[in-house]
Order: structure tokens, then sequence, then C-alpha cells
DNA sequence: AGATTATATTCGCTTTAACGAATACGAGGA
DNA sequence: TCCTCGTATTCGTTAAAGCGAATATAATCT
């Protein structure tokens, strides 16, 4: 088991890296990263914190599944993402610096600032009621 | 200085990392990136390893420049390639384990097996007759 | 100066990505 | 069962990437 571990990964395809790194090259899947990483959360969340158009999110949020860097779990109606560590030793480490990395971004502090807010008070945001809140990761109960 | 320095780590724009990401979202890119880690390679090398057409690499090669990766060093009609690392921290340790990453890679290796042989006997590519030879990083003469 | 060599850029074309609008799917609720 | 709601996918269009062929530039040689 080890050893095939090892083995694996001195074998790493930048083939990975490729599509990983296409998946990383845009703003929007930048800040989806950004937002679910550290928490599950719903997409209905996402489209009202990031203000764009459901089918552009939802069509993102494939992107970055494809990509193998988040996974979604089906909740009743709702679909909750969060982030996926790549089995590549290489993307692994690659996806940890970028989303440490974003925390020193503007725009993405703004954006995770307006999700505390809409936690907060989901009732102000008409598209978030009744919607399951985010669930902070390591957390078992919201 | 060092204050400046931290002010400017402290608020990485995420443009400069999406700019980053799409030059490494290409194979090409990665296997040029490969071969130039480490040492200061002629373009005329570069060409003769990956065995692709010279518009291609070069234009690949301006790619990698505008994302300030690489730098370019004219030295007669001949032009160096070597790694840059970015100012941005965050894309500078992302650079890192990129490069560090693809030599666990299968063609990665072969071109700089391809690389190793070149350089011990140029005479053998017509092309590269003439051409001066990589020069190994940390080295002053060659 | 004119020819030659190494590299860069432009041009036309084909492929791919991104988007909004519309539509389809899947799970609950009436 | 039909309706509604949350999410995903398709469609048609527009913008961008990648490529080879041709051309331009910059330095050296004769």
């Amino acid at each position: 088991m080890r050893i095939l571990c090892g083995y694996m990964n001195s074998r790493a395809k930048s083939s990975d890296l490729v599509l990983l790194f296409a998946a990383l090259a845009d703003r929007t899947r930048l800040r989806l990263l950004n937002l679910i990483a550290g928490r599950e959360v719903c997409v209905c969340y996402l489209v009202e914190i990031l203000r764009q158009g459901q089918p552009k999110i939802s069509r993102h949020l494939a992107y970055l599944r494809k990509a193998g860097v988040v996974s979604a779990r089906r909740e009743g109606k709702w679909m909750h993402y969060r982030i996926e560590r790549p089995e590549n030793a290489a993307a692994a480490l690659i996806v940890d610096d970028v989303l440490e990395s974003l925390k020193s971004d503007r725009e993405m502090q703004a954006d995770l600032d307006r999700l505390s807010r809409a936690c907060c008070q989901p009732g102000r945001f008409v598209s978030l009621q009744g919607a399951p809140m985010p669930i902070h990761a390591g957390t078992t109960v919201a």
C-alpha cells in the first residue's frame, strides 16, 4: 500500500496539472474556490454572493468538478460543494498554495464578508430563504 | 524596503495568478519550463529537443515571458531563456511546486535526457552546430 | 551594403472557452 | 399526478487560443 502510493507519486502525469491549471485560470472559478474553501456551500449562496447568473456558476462548478478540485453532495433539492484535494500530490500542494494566497486578495475578502453577512441574515436575500446555510469544515452539525 | 515588500505581499492580485495559471495550462509550455529549469537555454535547443516548429516555440516563450515566468537574454544572434521567479510570493511558490513536480513526469524526463545528449554531441544535430550550449544555473562561465 | 542566421511576429484558419437565454432534470410539496 | 423550486445542460453566438506558413527583425559574416 505504501509502496503503491510512492509509485503513483513518482509518475505524476503532467496532463493532470494542465487540467488543474486550466481550471484555475479563471477569476470566477478562483472566487468560487475561495468561497468554498473551509466550508461546504450550497449553490444558491454562490450565485447570490457572486451576483452572477446561475447557469454560469453551475458551469464553472462543473469545470472545477471535472478538474477534481471540488466535489458535490446532494441534500434534497440542494447541492453542496466542497474542496476536494486532488490525488496527485503536486496538484494537492498547488491547491493548498492557491487557497492560502487567495486570502490576501481584496475581492476574495469582500466575497467572504458578503458570505458571512448572508449567513447571519439569510432572510435579507430573497433567493436564500429556506436554503441550507454553509457548513464550516470539521463541523458535524450546523 | 522590508515594509514595502510585506505590503505588496499582503495585497496579492489574483489576476496575476489567473495569468500564471493560463501560462501553465499548456503541455508545451510545461515542457519548455522543465527544460529551462536549472539552466539557461538557447531557443534553438528548445526547438530541437521538442521537435516542434520554431514559431510555435517562440510564441509559447513569449507567452511565458508575459506571464513573468521566464526572462530572456540576448547573446549575439542567440536568445537565452531562464526561469524568472515571479514577484508575487504565491506565484513564486506555485512555480517552485510545478518545476519540482515536473521531474516525476515521464516525458519531462525524456526531454531532459535528450537535452543532455544534445549537449554532449551538438554536432549530431545539424541545427545546433555553433549554437551556444545551455548554461547550468549558478555557473559563471560555461 | 548585401547575404545569412536566429528569433519574433503577422496572417488566416480551425478549435476551444465563455456567456446568456432557453430548456431539461430531479427532488419535494400540493 | 401536476406543480414548483434548485440545479444542470443544451443551444447559438462571440471572443480567444493554438497552429503552420509566410514575413519581419536583429545581429553577424563576407
